[in-house]
DNA sequence: ATATTCACG
DNA sequence: ACGTACGTGAATATT
């Protein structure tokens, strides 16, 4: 057995510039490349893992001359700067090599090589093996029998070993010569001079032949052939500075403690806030075992008698909250059946009633649902009882269907969370559990299936959510976010949870007649497509497209993607009149994405017992404060087509109810007029001025009745770009204008509505300052790369800066209106329901008796829910399917 | 799993 | 020299 130390030197700086060339330029989602840093700690773990260093260290240069600058000005003048995307990744690797507690050493005046010289000496005194990890073959010179050098060769996980036989056999000399030889052949890329005309293969001879460089410069007679001969002579000078060069210095003056590269165990905490960070999930898998966990068994009481129940019941009469966590079929809240619940109360006792068994293969005792919840109701129904839960909308859904509304000044725990940082990724249990409990759930899909571990995993969970709310709502506090969360979130949940329920109608037969003239007409377009292709081919796919319209038919490319040609709806509405084909091929794109999307996948969607479409509402996905909508999506059913908006006409009401849309006008615009106070803005909206031509008169300084309908259209993308952070840039890419006239539209814009201006500064103002921006109601949105060096990522944020505040206040705004509404209803008994949200839009089934009321309340309610300093529109429109009131 | 495209506000 | 408008969800092809 070997039993000598092992010892890893890593050439930071090569490492870094392989890896950031080698891996595609991956980023994360709020956009820093990290491809660098992700290929760094890849490496990193592998040597760690598979090579199980006894030391290590990491060498880096520095951003100083050398002394090889110093003495040959051309020393490396090849180099191109660093790009800035590996720049401003270089503090993450750094961050994460001290937290790997790695030492890392650099050396003004000394490249990172001279440094793993000198601790490669030093180690080989100490009797170690040494392995250096370089991108560089230069550093071959320092091969010996102790002493190794590993390159990567491609990508990041593969690599190669040099020892001395495998250099003898490349080069048929010892590692110790490879400086001669490079100081005769030059090496290019430090742009070290060398001898011209003399290459790799005649410096390896000669170097063979004279056994090393001294003995040759000493013995150049000897040389057989003239020109050669004469070469060395006339370069002799050059040779010498060449071999210093390149030469790697093997006593740099460092001052150092061996024992302190040791080994040591990583910080993994931190690790994993890095890692989350920098959204490297297979990392944060890697390492989540090795982070020290609480494995305690969480003790909770099984109530599977009555007596039992009694006990719980009188335990929660005590109680002024508690908190509880379902088990459910399955997580589609509308058609879910609950198979147990966890409840947790101060004290920690915590309680799991089984209502069916969790698993087919066992047979619990069980309580049946019907005893369990009548029991259960009064408390759920209980105002002055607080239900504490993750997720409770979910909660208020399943709750419903077995006849209970859940009620009360309730706290849920993700929309808490969401309040506090609504960027997040996921508000799952486990990741709050994380970041404020510093608590890392054990995740094991075998325990899923276990009936006893699952049992467990609610009852903790239904502790720690106890825990959470303590956490959340101190934080909700002190960042001002308490009325936000209390006045609109919380009480929304029961809103947006009886939307759910309340679904829509759908005209199945609609659709599915529509559907078949759609498959005619596809049909049609396929046939005429393949003649005028000449081929037959898949017309979905991107790939064999372009190769039909830029390969075969030699079309103009007008854009790019990352792997190849893009052939999106304005590539091809340019490209169509220089091609009959491609008219066909947007018709063909646009029904598949209808048919696929809408007509096909709505009818398979209705629920089987209330024959309506139930979508879900999310309050915690945006990072802006709006809703989204899935399974179907009803925020985005087409309009702006012809056929699109044919797809309305399957929404329709109940028998004896009629639709009622009421949607805001120009609500960011008014927002951005109340935000900014901006004169010239507040005077159009309070004269209910129509607004693009408003602003069209004050950038082309006209009348209003001049503005053409050409310069309407300009002035409303620019009010547009206004709410989106425009660039002039951006704005020239939409109006189809050069920049220099985008830049001065621009100008005069902001000559002309300088509160905007000023408002626009302030925001960014403040973002740099505070690291966020807020909303009408404070609602918080950081922007983390604000002070980026990365002037992208820094004009990302900034453009978020300004849209933020003002597409969240209004959501801010008609998520109270909903409220209000919602409450109007309730108390007039109505049976008119709030069906769907599109962001500035209400949808309604109104019962026809209430249609005079409930029009004059939602309106009024609409543009009165806040105070602004302009007025509030809503138009209001009523018919007999979602087409008609569009 | 990622990329592309496209539906909406 | 370079290159982006803000916020979503879903289908499809491709790796």
């Amino acid at each position: 057995m070997d039993n000598k130390k092992k010892f890893i030197l890593i050439d930071g700086q090569g490492i870094l510039y392989r890896t950031f060339y080698a891996l595609p330029q991956l980023a994360t989602s709020y956009g820093q490349i990290i491809n660098a840093v992700y290929g760094f700690t890849m490496i990193l773990i592998k040597l760690l893992e598979e090579e199980k260093p006894d030391y290590m260290m990491i060498a880096f240069d520095t951003p100083k001359p050398t002394f090889r600058h110093k003495e040959f000005k051309e020393y490396k003048v090849h180099r191109k700067k660093m790009p800035i995307e590996l720049i401003n990744q270089i503090p993450l690797i750094k961050e994460i090599i001290n937290n790997y507690n790695i030492s890392i050493c650099s050396k003004e005046g000394y490249e990172a090589d001279d440094i793993i010289g000198t601790l490669a000496r030093e180690a080989e005194k100490r009797n170690c093996n040494t392995l250096i990890v370089t991108g560089d073959k230069d550093a071959f010179q320092l091969i010996s029998p102790f002493t190794k050098i590993m390159t990567t060769v491609k990508g990041v996980t593969e690599v190669k070993i040099y020892d001395e036989e495998s250099i003898k056999n490349k080069y048929g000399v010892d590692p110790d010569k490879i400086v001669d030889i490079l100081a005769l052949k030059g090496d290019p890329s430090d742009n070290i001079p060398g001898v011209p005309g003399i290459g790799e293969k005649t410096a390896i001879v000669l170097i063979k032949k004279f056994a090393n460089l001294e003995n040759l410069l000493k013995n150049v007679d000897k040389i057989p052939k003239k020109s050669l001969r004469e070469k060395i002579k006339e370069y002799e000078n050059q040779i010498r500075m060449s071999k210093k060069l390149a030469t790697i210095v093997r006593d740099v003056p460092i001052i150092y403690d061996f024992n302190d590269l040791k080994i040591k165990s990583p910080n993994y905490k931190e690790l994993w806030e890095i890692f989350k960070r920098l959204e490297f999930k297979n990392l944060i898998k890697k390492i989540a075992p090795k982070i020290n966990r609480e494995n305690t068994k969480v003790k909770y009481n099984l109530i599977d008698t009555k007596e039992r129940l009694d006990e719980l019941i009188n335990i929660i009469k005590g109680n002024k909250y508690f908190s509880f966590n379902l088990i459910t079929s399955s997580d589609n809240a509308i058609s879910s059946k609950i198979l147990g619940i966890a409840l947790s109360f101060k004290d920690n006792r915590t309680f799991y009633i089984p209502i069916s068994p969790l698993n087919l293969m066992e047979r619990p005792k069980c309580l049946s649902a019907d005893v369990v919840l009548s029991r259960l109701r009064p408390f759920y129904e209980n105002e002055k009882i607080i239900k504490i839960g993750h997720n409770l909308k979910f909660g208020f859904v399943v709750l419903n269907r077995y006849q209970i509304e859940l009620k009360g000044d309730n706290f849920d725990t993700m929309i808490a969370a969401y309040l506090l940082n609504p960027s997040k990724e996921e508000y799952s249990l486990k990741n709050l559990f994380w970041e404020y409990l510093e608590y890392l759930k054990n995740e094991d899909k075998e325990d899923k299936e276990n009936t006893i571990k699952s049992i467990e995993d609610v009852c903790e969970n239904a502790q720690n959510i106890l825990k959470l709310k303590e956490i959340l709502e101190e934080k909700l506090k002190e960042k001002e976010l308490i009325s936000l969360f209390k006045e609109i979130e919380m009480p929304l949940i029961e809103v947006l949870g009886e939307m759910e329920i309340n679904g829509i109608k759908i005209n199945v037969d609609f659709l599915k007649k529509m559907s078949r003239q759609v498959d005619s007409r596809l049909k049609e377009l396929e046939e005429t497509i393949y003649n005028l292709a000449g081929t037959e081919f898949n017309i979905n796919s991107p790939k064999q497209l372009s190769n039909i319209l830029f390969e075969k038919l030699k079309l103009p490319v007008i854009k790019k993607t990352k792997t190849g040609y893009s052939t999106n709806a304005y590539v091809l509405n340019t490209l169509s009149p220089h091609h009959k084909v491609v008219s066909f091929i947007l018709e063909y794109r646009e029904l598949c994405k209808l048919k696929n999307t809408y007509i096909e996948k709505l009818p398979l969607l209705v629920n089987g017992n209330t024959k309506r479409i139930h979508t879900s509402f999310h309050q915690t996905i945006t990072s802006t404060g709006r809703l989204s909508s899935s399974e179907p999506n009803l925020q985005n059913i087409p309009i702006r087509t012809e056929i699109g908006r044919e797809i309305r006409k399957a929404f329709i009401p109940e028998e004896g109810f009629i639709l009622l849309t009421a949607d805001y006008s120009q609500i960011e615009l008014r927002i951005l007029a109340h935000l900014s106070g901006d004169e010239s803005l507040i005077t159009a909206f309070k004269n209910d001025e129509d607004i693009h031509t408003h602003t069209a008169a004050d950038i082309f300084d006209l009348d209003q009745d001049l503005i053409s309908g050409q310069m309407r259209r300009m002035a409303k993308m620019i009010n547009f770009g206004i709410i989106y952070g425009m660039s002039s840039y951006g704005l020239a890419r939409n109006l189809g204008i050069g920049r220099e006239e985008a830049e001065k539209y621009i100008s005069n814009y902001f000559q002309r509505y300088q509160g905007v201006k000023r408002y626009i500064e302030k925001e960014k103002e403040e973002a740099r300052k505070k690291g966020y921006v807020v909303t009408l109601l404070n609602r918080r949105r950081y922007l983390g790369g604000i002070n980026s060096l990365d002037k992208n990522i820094r004009e990302f944020n900034e453009r978020i800066a300004i849209n933020a505040p003002i597409q969240g206040s209004a959501a801010d705004l008609i998520k109270l209106a909903m409220i209000k509404i919602s409450e109007f209803f309730k108390k007039k008994k109505f049976k008119s329901k709030l069906l769907l949200q599109i962001h500035d839009e209400l949808i309604f089934e109104i019962y026809k008796n209430e249609l005079k009321e409930a029009k004059s309340i939602v309106k009024d309610i609409m543009e009165n829910s806040l105070e602004l300093s302009v007025p509030l529109k809503v138009n209001l429109k009523t018919g007999y399917n979602w087409a008609e009131v569009s």
